[in-house]
DNA sequence: GCCAACGTTGGC
DNA sequence: GCCAACGTTGGC
């Protein structure tokens, strides 16, 4: 199984909107970005990622689970996109911000650190585990 | 609110 | 195919 984090401007889709989606989840859609389009892709039934606010948050929130592998993005007409659909998990017992992530030698090479403008992205094993570890929460 | 970094677009 | 101009994102 894969590890990806899923970053999204609170004011405009957050945590609690996704989690009022249920088990059906929602798709992911909006990105209009060659190399997340192509991480999405990449994603399998089950795959689980981490969901982070931007913006004046900039925290791990929570963990969603990939409920749909990529198919076009229903928001455009343009063929080039496509989107997974993903529901909630479970909320992290803590947030885990941006400060901590940047701190923590473990996560020291986390596309979020290194790209922080890449708005789907790829996270190892080792960063998950590390990041529920600071999150208090099971993986 | 500013601005740096990045990605995309379009003229040449 | 290059690169300047532009738009957007997101940290600060």
């Amino acid at each position: 199984m894969a590890y990806w984090l899923f970053k999204s401007e609170p004011n405009t889709w957050g945590w609690d909107d996704q989690v009022a989606k249920g088990e059906a989840g929602e798709e992911w859609d909006g990105v209009r970005n060659y190399q997340a389009r192509n991480f999405m892709r990449e994603m399998k039934l089950g795959d689980r990622g981490f969901f982070y606010h931007s913006m004046k948050e900039k925290s791990v929130v929570g963990i969603v689970e990939v409920c749909a592998e990529s198919h076009p993005d229903s928001t455009t007409d343009d063929d080039r996109w496509e989107c997974v659909n993903i529901k909630a998990v479970r909320a992290f017992e803590v947030p885990v911000s941006l400060d901590q992530i940047k701190t923590d030698p473990r996560l020291a090479e986390m596309v979020l650190v290194k790209n922080s403008r890449l708005s789907v992205q790829p996270v190892t094993d080792l960063e998950w585990q590390a990041i529920c570890d600071l999150g208090k929460t099971e993986p």
